[in-house]
DNA sequence: CGAACGACTTGACCAAGGTCAAGCCAAGGC
DNA sequence: GCCTTGGCTTGACCTTGGTCAAGTCGTTCG
């Protein structure tokens, strides 16, 4: 890796105010790799083993629907770091649990949030209510029924859409095995639901 | 605050694998608060000086727009932690900066999604692109200028909305003071595109 | 018990934004 | 120079989902 380019990692703000022994350890194994345009660089899924660090160009984190559409969820420019997972696992066997189970649970929440900007912008109102129904739904078994956590209306609001559309999207699961009861919901067949989530033509 | 209660509390993945010692000193100074429905426990930009854990009943992350309408962006039930800024100030000081960076980023990158998914509920679309223009044009002054980072098709992806609809976005806003030319966007008028952020009869 | 309220539903209508098709224009290839 | 390609724009049309109003039903309160 040229030294140039070492240099602009190592400025980061993520590396500000770190030991010179360590910054050696975390960036000794550090490449520079020149991508061609359009690459893809990993898929979700992938194991995270790498701390991404842009120092040119932009890349694009992008989600894909199960119709696969694709939608761009956030642009990183130079200086951007991603995949913070990468460095959880060196954290983690050096540094107290405390730190460890904070950094989990915001790259929990976070990867909440990219969900939910998924489903803004590639699903419709059902099945975005479907794919809160699936996600409820314990055990996940036809058959299963639960108590919705929160009001009607609470629901409509998080999920993104008016409480009268909201009932109107209960309407249109009814005709796919679902049943409805005030807050209580009968899950006919998760198959079926997981379909609604996948194809819009109902 | 209840034996019973704190145990609920220390049980926590959150606090997996903490020594005792560790544990105490956190959970010393806990509190368990009894609250009546609807009560609001912060505001956004309130000093984030508390560790949240909700042991029962269900509390609501909302968003409000500059219309001041409000859209609930999650859902939080029993067991599960918010304002993760809190013990950031401890762990700050205690533990490698490495691990401190790793987690501002994070916060960062999560209040990022939060704020989109506040844009995609409480906004249409003029009101992103102008967001999203407001966001870029450094200096905030008026007659700035600056170059899109990205292809139009890209923006619109991000900003969810089809690049036709982009297209009227910008046109919309051209009749606000704003030059569009290529990728090349001047900015006549700050607070003009401030405007039309807020409200919706423009 | 009856009134009032609030949560939800239903229907009619409307507006925001998507889709499809055509056209424009700058850049690159022959 | 001319043709093609691809990104962007524009217009016409249509779908999705929001809004407004009315109605139902269960709960609470006199």
């Amino acid at each position: 890796m040229r030294p140039k380019d070492l240099d602009a990692v190592r400025d980061l703000p993520l590396f500000a105010g770190l030991e010179e022994e360590h910054l050696e350890g975390l960036t000794k194994g550090a490449f520079l790799q020149r991508l061609p345009r359009d690459t893809l660089l990993f898929e979700e899924g992938d194991a995270a083993d790498c701390l991404h660090v842009l120092v040119r160009g932009s890349a694009m984190l992008s989600g894909r629907n199960e119709s696969s559409q694709e939608t761009v969820i956030e642009i990183m420019m130079s200086g951007d770091c991603f995949v913070l997972a990468a460095p959880f696992r060196d954290l983690a066997s050096r540094e107290p649990p405390l730190a460890r189970s904070v950094m989990s649970l915001l790259a929990r929440q976070f990867r909440g949030m990219v969900r939910q900007v998924k489903d803004l912008k590639l699903c419709n109102t059902t099945q975005r209510l479907a794919g809160f129904i699936l996600a409820h739904a314990k055990p996940e078994t036809d058959g299963t029924s639960f108590e919705l956590p929160i009001s009607k209306r609470v629901l409509a609001s998080r999920l993104g859409m008016s409480p009268e559309h909201l009932s109107r999207a209960f309407a249109k699961l009814s005709a796919h095995d679902l049943r409805v009861e005030g807050s209580t919901i009968q899950v006919g067949s998760i198959e079926r639901l997981r379909r609604c989530c996948r194809q819009d033509a109902v």
